[in-house]
RNA sequence: GCCGGCAUGGCGCAACUGGUAGCGCACCCGACUUGUAAUCGGGCGGUUAGGGGUUCAAGUCCCCUUGCCGGCUCCA
């Protein structure tokens, strides 16, 4: 065995280049320039600093600050708080610590649940952790020593029974037991002794000192055991660790903004709608100013949709049960769905029913309706594909938890089109239909887009399993072809057949489900749909389910909270506002307001006791995208200065060019 | 549905360990007539979400209901 071993070390930023080291030297020896270098990824495999090498080893250097490094961060942050949650609760239970996006978090299962002093005592403490420089050091042990280290934490002895499916056993679960051998991390201080324990994969950091330049505890708050609600409920405690204080400054900055650009805060400051307590929860009113930019993306909707060749139905609002019990929703949906109201029954004095009740049902969704559009009569082949649209408004009974704003809602309306049509036609109608609803979507100012295909849930489909295979692969293929980014969703499709969803991304990078292309064999069976083929024969038509909003109320949030407020101005409430310099210059701007009023432009001229710069003040904070604003030089000139949301102006501009250029940016949908 | 927190005029907030509600904005009236983010003065407005209880006394404490917020589960 030679005392060298040659190894190929790749730094973050430097080149592989083979080095001698000498035989037990460690990961982290290859990196002692490189000190934000957190842990390695050996042969593949991210492993601690301290990871001995071994001849021909392939070692990388990973950055704290990269995707990796700031996983481990924050797994190693959730120790360092598990670690403060049993110094001062030390009946706390550990359940799982994994890092998520822009942070981690730790569940326990402890005698009441946290409050926010305690997570002020928490933080406190884990900074005294942090300070203390403590090493993570792994440790190899059988099954056996770990069930007996670990005799005290019921929530890690059974991870340890499920070690082999962790990955599956609960969301995160993978970085407590990994698939091989179990670890367990000592946190050692300065002095050698053992601060604290936990069984888990790793890697880690070196030290905990790594953790204490921008972490914080955000909240907290229950969470089921892996995942479900049979389980017991854990307190999970959330937290956030940057490498850097500039870092998790930004991230502060970014959480305020995301704050700042929250539809339901918009919502009252815009004046665009609410959710009057007297109604209920999750039902919306639509207010003038929030009803004027939900029309505007309707209108531009139906305009797109008769070019495309749908037919624009309508349906009712509640229906005979029976309908539901042909379209299996009764079977499948029925937690969904608002409980029945049973009209018509007719009771005797004594109580005996002489004629039984109907129960009639909200709906949860159209296709039932638009399907018996389609049996109205009898169809032929030459009307295929059938395009049937409308902007149905539905009930979903929501558990009363899951009601957020417009995004989660009790009462919507969504902009559902079904499209009957032949197997042949299906999958050009499907590419068709993709392609319609990415254009449409990129006209409301949402460009950027990935793909989620959702196949099956075993526990609820209806339907033949061939058929299930034939709509995937062939939503599938017409996924693939749009050159998308596609991204699998297993189990996710509704009970009737598998989905495309397109994920769009708004302004400062959340992502949102917005449009939902389904193919469905199973509906058109169940409701017995034919159409006469060219030689005559019956044949049964494939339906396409497929919403491009979503729901109208939640696309009205998404963009509300793209364009913060500030919509262009096709879309803005109100367009233009005149704002004279002195009363005497209102006549002037009322002129000029008539005129864009002629063109179809929303105007309005502040002709109010307040000065000139509350004006602006108001209507500026009003996110109106241009205010017109006229003084004795402009009404002179026969002209008005642009003022936009920005500050910026143009000044001087003659009446007839400020009207053309209103209607021009209107006309053409830009923002300004 | 589950866990926790919260609920004060239209909006944003205040009121010490219980001692009978204040401020700013908005709104209304008046004065001022002004060139790019708040002119000045006056006024209206709340049985403190609803109901019950403890107490000499409840916005403050307890219980129930409704709603909201943060999560979990679920979902367009």
């Amino acid at each position: 065995m030679s005392a060298q071993l040659t190894v190929t070390r790749s730094g973050a930023s430097a080149p592989a280049t083979t080095v001698q080291v000498e035989a037990g030297a460690t990961a982290g020896e290859l990196f002692t320039d490189e000190r934000d270098v957190v842990v390695a990824r050996v042969n593949g495999e991210l492993r601690d600093l301290t990871h001995p090498l071994a001849d021909g080893d392939e070692v990388e250097g990973v950055l704290i600050s990269s995707e990796d490094g700031l996983a481990v961060l924050r797994h190693s942050a959730a120790h360092v708080v598990a670690q403060a949650v049993q110094q001062h609760f030390p009946e706390a239970k550990l359940g799982i610590g994994p890092p998520i996006r822009d942070g981690f978090y730790y569940d326990f299962d402890v005698e009441r649940p946290f409050t926010p002093e305690d997570l002020k005592t928490l933080e406190k403490t884990a900074q005294r952790i942090v300070k203390e420089g403590q090493r993570f050091v792994r440790r190899a042990v059988t099954d056996d020593e770990a069930r007996a280290e670990l005799a005290g934490e019921p929530y890690k002895l059974e991870l340890i029974g499920l070690k082999s499916t962790a990955g599956e056993a609960a969301e995160g679960a993978g970085v407590e037991v990994g698939a091989g051998e179990l670890t367990i991390y000592d946190n050692v201080r300065r002095d050698g002794t053992v601060a604290w324990k936990d069984l888990c994969r790793g890697p880690h950091l070196p030290s905990t000192r790594l953790v204490g330049n921008g972490f914080s505890l955000l909240r907290s708050a229950a969470a089921y055991w892996r995942g479900s609600e049979k389980n017991p409920q854990l307190q999970r405690v959330y937290g956030t660790a940057w490498p850097t204080k500039d870092d998790l400054k930004a991230y502060q900055e970014r959480v305020a903004e995301a704050e700042r650009r929250d539809h339901r805060r918009l919502g009252v400051e815009l004046d665009l709608f609410s959710f009057p307590d007297e109604i209920g929860s999750g039902l919306a009113v639509f207010h003038p100013r929030g009803g004027v930019v939900r029309r505007a993306m309707e209108d531009y909707s139906r305009q797109a949709h008769e070019r495309a060749g749908y037919e624009f139905v309508y349906s009712p609002h509640i229906t005979k049960q029976n309908l539901f019990e042909v379209s299996g929703h009764l079977d499948w949906y029925a937690e969904g769905m608002f409980p029945a109201m049973q009209l018509d029954a007719e009771v005797d004095a004594d109580g005996t029913v002489r004629k039984a009740g109907q129960n009639y049902y909200l709906k949860p969704m159209n296709c039932p309706f638009h399907n018996l559009i389609f049996d109205s009569r009898g169809r032929s082949y030459r009307e295929l594909p059938l395009r049937l649209f409308e902007f149905g408004t539905v009930y979903r009974y929501e558990k009363s938890g899951v009601v957020h704003g417009l995004t989660r809602v009790r009462g919507m309306t969504q902009d559902d089109a079904h499209i009957y049509c032949t197997r042949e036609q299906m999958k050009d109608e499907l590419t068709r239909t993709l392609g319609f609803v990415l254009g449409l979507l990129s006209d409301y100012g949402l460009d950027d887009y990935y793909l989620e295909l959702s196949t099956k849930d075993p526990e609820k489909y209806v339907g033949s399993d061939d058929a299930w295979e034939e709509a995937t692969a062939t939503l599938a293929e017409v996924a693939q072809a749009s050159g998308l980014e596609l991204v699998p969703d297993p189990g996710g499709a509704a009970f009737y057949g598998p989905k495309i969803s397109v994920q769009a991304r708004d302004a400062i990078g959340r992502t949102w489900q917005m449009s939902t292309i389904q193919l469905d064999f199973n509906l058109p069976e169940r409701f017995g749909l034919e159409y006469t083929a060219a030689d005559g024969s019956k044949q049964r038509p494939v339906m396409i389910h497929r919403a491009l909003f979503g729901s109208i109320e939640r696309f009205f949030a998404v963009l509300t909270e793209h364009y913060a407020g500030a919509f262009p101005p096709w879309l803005a409430p109100v367009q233009v506002v005149g704002v004279p310099v002195a009363d005497a210059h209102v006549p002037h701007l009322q002129e000029v307001a008539a005129k864009l009023r002629e063109r179809g432009i929303r105007v309005e001229v502040d002709a109010s006791d307040d000065r000139m710069p509350k004006k602006i003040r108001t209507w500026t904070k009003q996110k109106v995208p241009f205010l017109l604003i006229a003084g004795a030089e402009d009404v002179e000139a026969g002209a008005v200065s642009f003022r936009y949301r920005d500050g910026s102006q143009e000044n001087g501009v003659p009446v007839d060019d400020a009207v053309a250029k209103v209607v021009d940016a209107v006309q053409r949908r830009v923002q300004v």
